[in-house]
RNA sequence: GUGGGUGUAGCUCAGUUGGUUAGAGCGCCAGAUUGUGGAUCUGGAUGUCGGGGGUUCAAGUCCCCUCACUCACCCCA
């Protein structure tokens, strides 16, 4: 009998065609993420489970892949990226020094229902500060997110950012103090339910409707970032925790501004929340404009007492998390990505197998040049050889026999515009590389 | 976890009120074409109808269970 080969609901294997664009993402992603001086870390996938309990909420301890290992110890999966980073800080930070800059990525583990762009196995790929309350780190996430998200090849997002200590100023202003998270809850649904179903919501919980609809009108004023602080300011500026709030806001609009990033890039948006319990500042989520209803590929925010939990030593931080698996998701669904199934872009066929030392040959020396190139296996028909290139997406094909031999040349072929040219021996890596070079 | 939808060839799908050997397009393989792939022609292979059980003389079609995908809720990357 035969096991049925398959896999877990929310689990999935990469063929070549997700790989190579995920690996792609990933060598883009820790180019950026360098190039702001985050250093590499990681942690072990498998934390004791005291470590990850009851510090998402609720829900993702629902959502934790729990057990007893061999030894009888209760451990579980991370279900993030940004929880063992605390437990390692924590751990590490005699050592470390502050601030301390880290990024990792790796998968992550999440036991809820699947849907489109979620799954239960996913890459994350965190970025955060630790070890300073500054401002200028708060600022320095939108930056990164901005220029991750370009050099990921995305020109239409758009990053939503919010400060909790606003949220919970007005919440404080309106008496709903105590409802803190239920209110915030409801409210990050505006933009799905609208206004009567937040508002439900909130009747349900047990918020009068006149607070609820002042909840509702602060956090649905119009107008550009700056008119929307300034509203809130006029209204609220009196509250010692929303005043920073809007102190800290400005300042990351003005910077991010004279940063030179686009002000349509950020939007200020008083209505996410985010779920996670940790989270006590500056919030971000960033959103694909052809694609919104994915949700966000790149969220985050400050999290003053997390590493607390672990540690007397002050250590708050602030970061964000690349969600690679539902940005490739999003990615394939606007057929953004390559279709294409080899890494190496240059094929060698291989024509007449008594020259195969040749073709290995010149394979060599164009790897010594930095040029992928694959040697076809069997000396199949030319036409059979090149439509195995087209069909895997390899962009040159070299092809040579006795002739070309005898005359010192080689045959390079242009797949897509099935051009072919003849060059000498000594240039082909010199006429490769101008071909590869245009995209 | 809850509720709805879907599941037929590699892909996109058809398949009438249950009724013989389950179809189409595209793709794939071989040949026409033993130094060159997008065309044409000829020939060819395609499937435990997601899986299991039941009703029936008879099930792709009806019922139950299960698995996966998907949408909504919840939550989130």
């Amino acid at each position: 009998m035969l096991i049925q080969p398959r896999t877990l609901k929310g689990f999935r294997d990469y063929p070549p065609a997700l790989m190579i664009p995920r690996e792609g993402l990933l060598e883009k992603a820790r180019r950026t993420f360098r190039s702001y001086g985050f250093a590499p870390i990681d942690t072990p996938a498998l934390e004791y489970a005291e470590i990850l309990t009851g510090k998402g909420g609720d829900e993702s301890d629902k959502q934790l892949y729990r057990f007893k290992d061999h030894g009888d110890r209760d451990v579980a999966l991370r279900f993030d990226l940004t929880v063992p980073f605390a437990r390692f800080a924590a751990e590490n930070i005699g050592q470390l020094g502050t601030p301390f800059k880290r990024y990792a990525m790796g998968p992550v583990w999440r036991g809820e229902n699947t849907q489109r762009g979620r799954y239960r196995e996913f890459w994350q790929c965190d970025f955060d500060t630790i070890g300073t309350t500054s401002n200028a780190s708060d600022i320095e996430i939108v930056l990164v997110i901005h220029d991750l998200m370009r050099s990921l090849g995305l020109e239409r997002f758009r990053i939503h950012v919010n400060n909790r200590m606003v949220l919970n100023g007005l919440l404080e202003e309106i008496g709903l103090a105590g409802k803190t998270t239920d209110a915030l809850r409801a409210l990050d649904k505006l933009a799905k339910v609208g206004r009567d179903g937040v508002l439900a919501e909130l009747g349900e919980k047990g918020v009068a409707a006149e607070a609820g609809n002042k909840l509702l009108d602060l956090a649905q004023v119009q107008g550009t970032n700056d008119e929307i602080l300034a509203h809130l300011e006029r209204d609220f500026g009196g509250n010692a925790k929303t005043a920073e709030g809007i102190r800290r806001l400005r300042e990351l609009l003005g910077v991010v501004r004279t940063a030179g990033i686009d002000d349509a890039r950020l939007r200020l948006d008083v209505a996410i929340a985010r779920g996670l319990d940790y989270y006590t500042g500056t919030i971000y989520e960033t959103f694909l404009d052809d694609l919104p209803t994915i949700g966000s590929v790149c969220s985050g925010g400050r999290y003053d007492n997390l590493a607390g939990l672990y540690t007397k030593q002050q250590l708050p931080g602030v970061g964000a998390s690349l969600g690679l698996d539902r940005l490739i998701a999003a990615l394939e669904e606007l057929k953004m990505l390559p279709n294409v199934a080899t890494p190496a872009p240059v094929l060698m066929v291989q024509f007449q197998a008594e020259y195969l030392g040749r073709y290995q040959a010149m394979a060599r020396t164009l790897r010594a040049e930095g040029i992928g190139v694959e040697v076809y296996p069997e000396p199949k028909k030319i036409g059979a050889q090149l439509q195995y290139a087209e069909k895997r997406g390899f962009r040159l094909a070299l092809i040579a026999g006795a002739e070309e031999f005898e005359k010192g040349v080689w045959k390079l072929k242009n797949l897509a515009a099935r051009e072919e040219k003849t060059v000498a021996a000594g240039e082909v890596a010199d006429a490769i590389r101008p071909a590869l070079a245009g995209g």
